[in-house]
DNA sequence: ACGAATAAGTCAAGCGATTTGACTTAATAA
DNA sequence: TTATTAAGTCAAATCGCTTGACTTATTCGT
């Protein structure tokens, strides 16, 4: 080998490129759009109709697309539009938090068809690689059960953690699940499951949720804040989800804000660890939701406290992340469901001025998104379905992952 | 047409579009690497020998890539390395300030070939477009004596203006040049010129800048935050510089930091335009440099404390922007030259922890770019070179901007 | 000194994917 | 009833990368 000194480029492309990236772009469309004609595609992503029919017609022998009736709608030969098969493709979602792990099943469209949990032991990665295993096998044959081809088109399995990844010097105030990180879940996953693996971070997961199947539905440019037990951020810049240099963008709980009084990482006051804190309540109960709801509901003056406290740093945090992304929304979303996060994004609001034009705004800066326990599952399923399905610059190059 | 519902769909790809997404690719891998041979630009590119041989014998043909003398380097056929050739391209950079304006013109690879500065009355865009125009006729004429047929290989016109873009309600106490933006000067300029015009922020210019020749140079993963009469940052996000959904990323002058006593955007305790108004010297000075400098080496007390203000306000900001962006580095740039920079650099050090780790890292986290007036203009004429010969992922496709 | 090994680069045919332009089909509008 | 409009197909052309064999030039080992 020739390799003194090495030499750094990036990666050319070539037809089978273009081909794969097209087929992403076909199928994008029709996320997008819902079910549209050769035609329609052929305007919308700029090539000739031959080559959208010829894609669509693979699409369809692969079982991704499937014609609907057709339609008459003016002069013309009346046009078949097709669709996304929802059964053309499955994928797991693996999500490990603190305190449990979720399993779930989508489909191509991302409908829910098996799930499970399991309390994960959180100090042994060896054990808990064991409990997830035969969680994921367990949904797997529930999944099969009925779908004789299923299994192989199964994309692969989206891991979810909380982030972030990679750190040497830990902050002892967060729990940054070391042991678990240091750990080959990875590879433990692949060679435990014969399936491609992938892993991406919590507030990550969540974001390519709402891209997929929530609020952020065919945007290109949105910060996605998730509040979990810490908080974090999901960048979607440019139509693709963006993770940094090292894979730890976002990380904005770590964002030092605070008003006159103190200087705090956002996770410190605006984190449902800080509202469990404040309140007593134990993060492996299963009923906590309930419990938090109740006290919610009950107008419980600790609650409200946290609320203007969370709301007044994570107003700030909106502005920094509009600031510095200029996206066209911001979305919040969160593992706990019920009435807190409504009454929280109330709270937040009047947004500080934005720099971003009013007149043309059709989307809303703030939005509420997913507030479900399984939110971040069903990002992790998303995932491997994105990297599959999703055109994205890499895609369309000859060596991935550049 | 059938427009009834707007269908969004990304662009297709096509053959035409790999063959420009590698010209691009070659060429920039002779910019980060220096020379190379076609065999290291195919096992770095991964292009088979075949493609990289057409691919640079079509560009040795259109004078952007020149052989060098054969190097014997060990066993097997000596290798020809080729190299870019600076007169291939040529670009106009056009700095639109609060008090004046510049033009410059560079090559291919970033040699500076002529400037020249001029007033512009800061209330009159339509008077300030006729200045400029003459200003770009004047360069244009010294740069093309001797330059039989450079006339035909410049890029286009790149300008830089001060952001933020397209802002309706405008925070009176920034001065935000909006004669300026609601004038037409990009049409004005194409048609007076008969070039191509593109426009950017001048951090973004900054970041453009740095990229092609400075701190950044070979990095896909950089924040270069600007320190200008304003303050704002260009962000290199993969490989390609992030405007946002409105073109508007990046803007870190106007997010809110401060210390236990208040919250102010950085712009007002860490910009030149602060620094200025403490001292009590004129932008619009021609000798405002000199002076400053006398006062920064003289110890002048005032400078001495919007240093320590201006640094405890970065120091955050870089923690932020770290935080957020995980770039591989953070780069300081300005438009100041002479001694203020390197004090307020080592002002900011130490940094806050980071996230990224450190022992993997070889570049460091917080580098000083170029202190230099110019540095915007340089900025702004490599952007239509960029546009040009970089890749991308909308250069790919079939239509392009998107 | 000489042959083997190694590597750069070329040649010519092949191939994959889009494009082109003509054509067919089917509906509505006049 | 006919012209017009639009969807979709057919077959040939084209573009750019790939493949595999080949040539050339240099160093290494004996």
């Amino acid at each position: 080998m020739n390799e003194q000194r090495s030499i750094r480029a990036k990666s050319g492309a070539n037809q089978e490129g273009t081909g794969a990236h097209n087929r992403r772009v076909i199928i994008d469309a029709l996320r997008v759009n819902g079910a549209l004609s050769r035609a329609d595609l052929a305007r919308a992503t700029g090539l000739t109709k031959q080559a959208v029919s010829n894609l669509v017609e693979t699409l369809e022998n692969e079982g991704l697309v499937a014609s609907e009736e057709l339609v008459r709608k003016g002069r013309g030969q009346p046009s078949t539009p097709y669709r996304l098969v929802a059964e053309g493709a499955y994928s797991i979602g693996l999500q490990i938090d603190r305190h449990v792990s979720r399993v779930i099943v989508v489909d191509l469209v991302g409908n829910i068809l098996a799930r499970a949990t399991a309390k994960v032991p959180p100090r042994s990665p060896e054990e808990g690689a064991e409990v997830v295993l035969d969680l994921l096998a367990g949904v797997r044959t529930e999944f099969a059960a009925g779908r004789p081809d299923a299994e192989a088109r199964i994309a692969g399995i989206g891991v979810a953690m909380p982030g972030p990844f990679g750190v040497e010097i830990a902050d002892d105030s967060l729990w940054l699940m070391q042991a678990w990180q240091s750990f080959p879940l990875l590879d433990r996953l692949a060679a435990g499951t014969g399936l491609a693996v992938s892993l991406q971070n919590d507030a990550a997961a969540c974001a390519t949720a709402e891209r997929m199947l929530g609020a952020a539905h065919g945007l290109d440019h949105a910060v996605c804040i998730y509040i979990g037990y810490g908080i974090g951020a999901g960048l979607i810049l440019g139509g693709e989800l963006y993770s940094g240099a090292h894979g730890n963008a976002g990380e904005i709980g770590m964002v030092l804000f605070g008003g006159p009084d103190r200087l705090t990482p956002l996770e410190h006051r605006a984190s449902i660890a800080s509202l469990y804190g404040v309140l007593g309540i134990d993060p492996a109960d299963p009923g906590q939701f309930d419990k938090l709801d109740a006290l919610v509901l009950g107008g419980d003056r600790r609650v409200g406290e946290w609320i203007a406290r969370a709301a007044h740093d994570l107003r700030l945090a909106v502005h920094t992340a509009e600031t510095l992304f200029d996206p066209q929304t911001v979305i919040l979303s969160s593992g706990v469901p019920g009435s807190l996060m409504p009454r929280l994004i109330a709270a937040i609001e009047p947004l500080r001025p934005s720099l971003s034009p009013t007149a043309s705004r059709t989307i809303p800066r703030l939005r509420l998104g997913m507030t479900d326990p399984w939110a971040v599952a069903i990002g992790a399923a998303a995932d491997p379905i994105r990297r599959a399905f999703d055109p994205s610059f890499s895609a369309i190059l000859k060596r991935q992952g550049e």
